[in-house]
DNA sequence: TTCGTTACGGTTGAT
DNA sequence: TTATCAACCGTAACG
């Protein structure tokens, strides 16, 4: 790459600065947000912030149907249906009626409420935990005695479930149409995993300020400012965290690394020009950890309650959660619900130096 | 001109 | 540790 162009990033065509198979910042999707709020069309707001307008569509449809800014969990696997709950009721039945039929498992799964028609087990699944997890139930649950020994305390399967909320109307909502009047549950509405909390537009319009301020650094990526408001993303926004299993890693952590070029916003003024900017850190010394998305090791420590201890630490942040009523009627119970537990695994952070293979512009085609 | 949709190339995280 | 898979992303192009 040359010194012209963007050590990590692309540029579209509209001169936004943009990063290949990652979320745009939040704070441009709330600016997107915000400039359709005022009327402002979809169209204007594509040019103005520099963003494709497929994706401010995106957005804004994914706004109305949800009512959060934030892009969807990236990553993962398809949570399981065959949880510890559920294999522990299976063997509950089969040890109650030794001749209960698969099907019958699943339909007294169903009728007791331990599933869902979402994430109720095939029979075939069925078949297999009592052939493979169950098997002879004289031989006395083994599973039972491995799982107490080890986890005398835990209630594995409860939080198993807890972290995979698998969206459906009973637990996490999911693509499923909501009740008219009715609150979403979990902020999952179209998302098709949990949804982080207070994700609302306003509450993040309340610290909207401090975005665009801290944003507003030409040199985001490495300065005082910056690991100012990366200290502060931490601190105080977790409410924002954006766990794994659809409670992500802060996004908001996004902005520190990536700012978008936007021009004529006067909110947004702050965001630099692509040309003159890189969407991520480029120097070598930049802590790993400052990589995009991925919280200190002080984070983890002592930012974030994600053990669960007395209370519900993995919802640390209720307390803002009216501040994010204004906007959408609708948010109040759903992030309220939102606030599960999660955990916080973050990987290794070489995942954005892979973005450096496409540090070329890209798509300067003549528009 | 505007906007919804979708193919595409990409990233991510669980398994 | 690595590979695979399926989720997601935004862009670009089409209609």
């Amino acid at each position: 790459m040359s010194a012209s162009e963007p050590a990590f990033g692309e540029v579209n065509q509209l001169g936004g600065v943009f990063v290949n198979g990652r979320p745009l910042p939040n704070a441009i999707r709330l600016r997107i947000v915000e400039l359709a709020q005022l009327g402002i069309r979809p169209c204007d707001i594509s040019r103005q912030l520099r963003v494709s307008h497929g994706c401010v569509s995106k957005i804004l449809a994914r706004y109305n149907e949800t009512g959060s800014i934030l892009p969807g969990a990236i990553g993962g696997s398809k949570p399981r249906v065959t949880t510890p709950t559920v294999v522990k009721h299976i063997r509950t039945y089969k040890q109650r009626d030794p001749g209960i039929f698969a099907w019958e498992i699943r339909d007294r799964l169903l009728a007791d409420g331990v599933c869902d028609k979402y994430n109720v087990p095939s029979v075939s699944s069925i078949s297999r935990i009592l052939r493979n997890k169950i098997g002879n139930l004289s031989q006395h649950s083994h599973y039972d005695s491995h799982k107490q020994h080890h986890h005398p305390n835990a209630h594995s399967a409860i939080q198993y479930n807890h972290i995979y909320s698998y969206p459906s109307p009973i637990g996490a909502g999911g693509k499923v149409p909501t009740q008219p009047g009715m609150a979403p549950i979990c902020g999952t509405m179209g998302m098709p995993r949990t949804w982080p909390s207070s994700h609302s537009v306003t509450d993040i319009l309340g610290i909207r300020s401090i975005i665009t301020d801290q944003v507003g650094d030409t040199s985001p990526y490495h300065s005082p400012k910056m690991d100012e408001w990366t200290s502060l993303t931490r601190n105080s926004f977790q409410s924002t965290q954006h766990m794994i299993n659809g409670l992500e890693k802060s996004p908001l952590d996004q902005e520190v690394k990536y700012s978008q070029a936007a021009s004529g916003i006067p909110t947004v003024s702050s965001f630099v020009a692509a040309s003159g900017m890189t969407p991520y850190p480029t120097s070598a010394p930049v802590s790993p950890y400052m990589t995009y998305g991925t919280a200190t090791p002080t984070g983890y420590v002592t930012g974030h309650g994600w053990q669960h201890s007395a209370g519900n630490p993995l919802s640390p942040h209720n307390c803002d959660l009216t501040a994010s009523l204004a906007f959408k009627g609708m948010q109040t119970a759903r992030e309220a619900e939102d606030t599960k537990s999660g955990i916080q695994t973050r990987k290794s952070p070489q995942s954005y130096h892979t973005a450096s293979r496409h540090g070329t512009v890209a798509h300067m085609q003549s528009a």
